[in-house]
DNA sequence: TGGTTCATCTCGAGG
DNA sequence: CCTCGAGGTGAACCA
């Protein structure tokens, strides 16, 4: 474990030790007063600052002040690093292509530069996603409605993969779209294209009036088949209804506004039991 | 401007150094072999490995490896850290409320740790932003189309503020809804989320059918009356249409489906001119 | 490569 | 505080 640490190098020095950096693929540290450039996607110019500078081995460059979790300019993994002496400043440039970006970093005076050594370890464990509550839905179908069987996850429809795909109690396919927290109006559309596209390939008109416009009287038909017996399902067989279902621990007004407009339902579920 | 440097603290040195940083507000910069764990909107753990974790003034925490644009783990702004010593490890630990999380490293080695007065130079100028792009539109309403003026920016709406509101030719009112990149369908969904909102507001029911089914037919009627001229315009007076355009410098093929479906239309512009 | 969606998204504005 | 939408979003996955 060698760490390489210069105080207040010359430029000359800090080159130096920021190509055999590179060299070795360590991750370099550089904190100093400097102006910041980036021209790509966007455009951007930082004027003169402390800040620190890192970058990786692959490729990755982050330029940090003292606030915020995001680096106020960057380079994405894949880029370049190069270094040079120009005009009395420690010029670092950092490019790639698709889409062609520079960001450019010219230290007028660099406090300190580090050179570290970083090995594996990257293999992060993560817990609590949507593919948690994924999971927990398959091996526990009922917590979506009694008599619901999922059938299929990722099931391919033209609007995009649905989540998952399953049956309810009369047969009526459902569409279930999964969030791992609160969600907005914009989840709701989602599961609408979904419930459309399986419309659409199931031959569903439902009789060609709008699902934006309906008031939720579907919705009502629904919960009288559920709850009548089977016995009663004598012409329905033919004209089942596609039914979208919205899975998240919690729902916007607007969304849950939404969700009644279409007919779809909202089943309040955690990625993982509350303790 | 006084950057202290640490080589191979003792896990004491290192705690020493640490509080006085905090204390200072400076920028801690740690490199060392650790475990980190996250508790909080989800969870995580991370076996052991040289990482470097970044302390920042204002409670940010950032743990990097030497790959990625992204921190593998990380807590927001406004967290408050803590370091002490336990059980022969260096232990720094950060908090947050609301939601509660907890960001825990545990170092069994220092090898360099640096404490950096990082001080303003945090105003970013950027250019190419969305903002750009409406800036362009209400200085060149012709970009848009020939006779369109704009009339409001981020007009309310019970969907959310449209971007910019404005009339044809016809004295249509029409939504542009403004992205400053290539979009996919939620873009139009947003979009028609605008022109369904304001369509009810404006009570136009839109002859109650549904825009969703409708094939484009709608599109067709408006390029005839665009096209045609006005001593045509006879009943159409009262039974004005909102009508929805989508500025993008490109869209997705879905997107255009989308688009088409809801017989709106699409304007292809930067966020600022071609070179 | 592009298309689509998830994310401990982050961040800022507005009610 | 919640809600909403932008972002140089980033990152994973799949066709």
């Amino acid at each position: 474990m060698t760490v390489t640490s210069l105080h207040d190098p010359s430029h000359r020095e800090a080159l130096w030790e920021l190509e055999a950096a590179f060299d070795r693929g360590d991750l370099v540290s550089v904190f100093g007063r400097c102006t910041v450039s980036y021209e790509g996607r966007a455009a951007s110019d930082l004027g003169t600052g402390d800040r620190l500078l890192l970058l990786k081995p692959d490729g990755a460059a982050l330029v940090h002040t003292d606030e915020g979790r995001q680096p106020v300019n960057w380079q994405p993994p894949g880029s370049e690093h190069r270094a040079a002496v120009r005009e009395g400043r420690l010029r670092v440039v950092s490019t790639r292509t698709t889409p062609d970006e520079t960001l450019t970093v010219r230290f007028s005076d660099v406090h300190e530069l580090s050179a570290m050594p970083v090995t594996g370890g990257r293999d992060l464990a993560i817990h609590g996603t949507e593919e948690d509550l994924r999971t927990r839905i398959l091996e526990r179908p009922d917590l979506i409605e009694s008599g619901f069987e999922p059938r299929e996850t990722e099931r391919p429809s033209s609007a995009g993969p649905m989540d998952v795909f399953g049956v309810d109690a009369d047969g009526n396919p459902v569409v279930v779209e999964l969030k791992r927290r609160r969600v907005g109006p914009d989840a709701v559309g989602q599961l609408a294209r979904y419930v459309r596209a399986l419309r659409e390939e199931l031959g569903v008109d439902e009789e060609r009036d709008d699902p934006l416009d309906s008031d939720g009287d579907d919705a009502a038909a629904d919960a009288a088949e559920i709850d009548g017996d089977d016995t009663a399902a004598d012409a329905d067989a033919i004209d089942l209804e596609v039914r979208g279902v919205l899975v998240a621990p919690s729902i916007t007004d607007r969304a849950a506004e939404r969700l009644a407009d279409r007919g779809f339902d909202h089943v309040a579920l955690e990625p993982a039991p509350e303790e």
